[in-house]
DNA sequence: CGTATTGTTGAGCGTAGTCAAAGTTAGTGG
DNA sequence: CCACTAACTTTGACTACGCTCAACAATACG
C-alpha cells in the first residue's frame, strides 16, 4: 500500500529545505516517508469536508485549492496549493475536516501516513522545525487574505492575488518567465476574493487596460511588476520567502 | 529570568488538556516550562510586527487581538485571543512577526522560551500532538474568519463573531451566564469584520431592536441563542469544542 | 461540430461607506 | 466628588462600490 518511492517527494523536500536547514540525514529520512502515489482530475476532492483521514497528502504537481462553504451557500476559497505543498497536516489530529480541498487543475499527490510525519518529526528536531515554519508561513497567507478581504478594494485583491501567485510560483521553480501558469477560472478567482465572477471580470479588464497585465485562457503575463505590485498593495514579507529576482 | 512559577501556566494547561489526551508526566512537565510573567495595558503590544524573538507567548487572563495593517492604513483584526491561548508560537521560527499581537484589555501573560517548547515538544509526543492541534484549531478559526469576511454580510458577520466568542468564553471557562465579557469596541468590531466602525453600530442595533442580544460598554449579554445563531449562519465545527452546554 | 463552460457587456439597484456632528459614557485630575 | 476631557456610540444625509439579473460572445472539449 504504502510505499518509499525515491524521489517522489522531492517537490516538498525542496520547498522544506529552501525554508529551512536540513541536513542530509534529515532529507534522507523524508525521502524514506511511505508514501502512496495518486493522480487526480480538476475538481476533485483531495480532502472533503467531514471527512477523517490518517494520512496527510502532499501536491506534487498542479494546483488546489481549500474553500469552505457558507450556509447560505457562498464558497469561499481560503488558500491556493501548489507543487511541494504539504495539504492536510490534520489528519487523526482533528475530529474531522474542517474544510474541502480541491483539484484546480489535473494533480499528481503523494499520501503519507500521519503517524510516521508525527515519528520523522519526533525522531529529528529539525524536520518538526521545518513543518513549523511550513505551518506558520501559512498561516501568515491566511492572514494575508483575511488582511485582503476585509481592507482592500476589488482591484488590490485581484492584483495582490496575482502578485502572490506568481511569487509563490517562482519559489516552487514553476514556471520563471513573464508568462506563469494561471489555474483559476474567474469565477474562483471570485470565490477567493469574496467578489461575483462579473466584478472580477471588469476589474482584471482595467488591470489589462492599464498594462499591468495580460491574460489568456490559462496564462498570467506581467507586463508591469512593479505597477502590478502598487495597485495590489503587495509587499511579499508575509510569504517568509526569499525575494523574487527579476524586476 | 525565566522561573518554573508552579501554576502559573494553568489556563494553558487546562486548554490544552481539554482538547488533547495529556498524562501527568505532560502536565507536570508542562507546568515545569521556564517562563517570565508580565502585565500589559489596554493597548500594549504582546508582539509587535517586524520583531525578532525568541520567546512565545501564554495570555493568562484578559484578551488580546491580532492585527496587519495594509499600505492603506486599513487594519484587519485577524484573530481574537483569550485566557489560555498561544500566541506567536513562531518565536525564532520565522525571520520576523509578520503581525502584531495588541492587548485589549489589561492582561496578565507569561514567556517561554521558544527552545523550551521546542524541546518538551520533542520529549513528549503526547505534547507535540497538542501543540500541533492548537495551532490546526487556530488555522480553522482563521479559515472561518475569511469565510465570514468573504461571503457574509454585515448582520451575519457581527452575529457570528458573537457567538464565536461566547461558545469559547465558555470553553475557556470564562462566564457562563447569559452575560459575557465583551472587550471590543465597535470600532474595533468594525476591523476584525471588515466593516467600518458605523455600519457595525448600525448592524448591533437591528440585532439588539430584534431581541437577539444586548450590549453595554463592556459585556455582551444573549438574549435569543438559537436566533443569534441563525443569524449569525454559526455552526461551531468549526471550533472543534465540545458543544455550548445552556440553550 | 455541437454543447457546456467561461468570459464579456449593460442597466439598475442596494448594501455598506463617507463625512460630519451631536450625544453619551468612562476616565482623570483638581 | 465634581469638572473636564477623551473615547466611544449614535444619528442623518449623501455617495459609490460592487451586486443582481440577463443576455450574448468566445473558447474549450468531447
Amino acid at each position: 500500500m504504502f510505499t518509499s518511492d525515491t524521489g517522489a517527494l522531492a517537490p516538498m523536500i525542496r520547498k522544506l529545505a529552501s525554508r529551512s536547514a536540513l541536513g542530509a540525514a534529515e532529507i534522507e529520512a523524508l525521502g524514506r516517508l511511505p508514501c502512496r502515489l495518486a493522480t487526480g482530475n480538476r475538481g476533485s476532492y483531495l480532502i472533503r469536508e467531514g471527512d477523517r483521514t490518517d494520512t496527510c497528502v502532499v501536491l506534487l504537481s498542479g494546483f488546489a485549492y481549500r474553500s469552505r462553504i457558507s450556509g447560505y451557500g457562498g464558497r469561499q476559497i481560503t488558500a491556493v496549493q501548489l507543487r511541494g505543498d504539504l495539504i492536510g497536516l490534520h489528519g487523526d489530529l482533528l475530529d474531522a475536516a474542517d474544510h474541502s480541498v480541491q483539484a484546480l487543475t489535473r494533480i499528481d499527490m503523494a499520501h503519507i501516513p500521519q503517524q510516521s510525519m508525527l515519528d520523522i518529526a519526533t525522531q529529528y528536531p529539525a524536520i518538526a522545525r521545518a513543518l513549523w515554519r511550513d505551518v506558520l508561513v501559512d498561516g501568515s497567507v491566511s492572514r494575508e487574505w483575511l488582511l485582503s478581504v476585509g481592507q482592500r478594494d476589488a482591484r488590490q485583491r485581484i492584483a495582490h492575488l496575482f502578485c502572490e501567485m506568481v511569487v509563490r510560483q517562482e519559489a516552487a521553480g514553476i514556471g520563471a518567465g513573464p508568462r506563469y501558469d494561471w489555474p483559476m477560472t474567474q469565477e474562483q478567482l471570485g470565490e477567493a476574493t469574496g467578489m461575483t465572477a462579473v466584478h472580477v471580470n471588469r476589474t482584471v479588464q482595467s488591470l489589462r487596460a492599464d498594462g499591468l497585465i495580460d491574460t489568456a485562457r490559462h496564462s498570467l503575463t506581467i507586463i508591469d511588476w512593479p505597477g502590478l505590485q502598487a495597485a495590489g498593495d503587495f509587499k511579499q514579507a508575509y510569504l517568509h520567502q526569499p525575494a523574487r529576482q527579476h524586476a
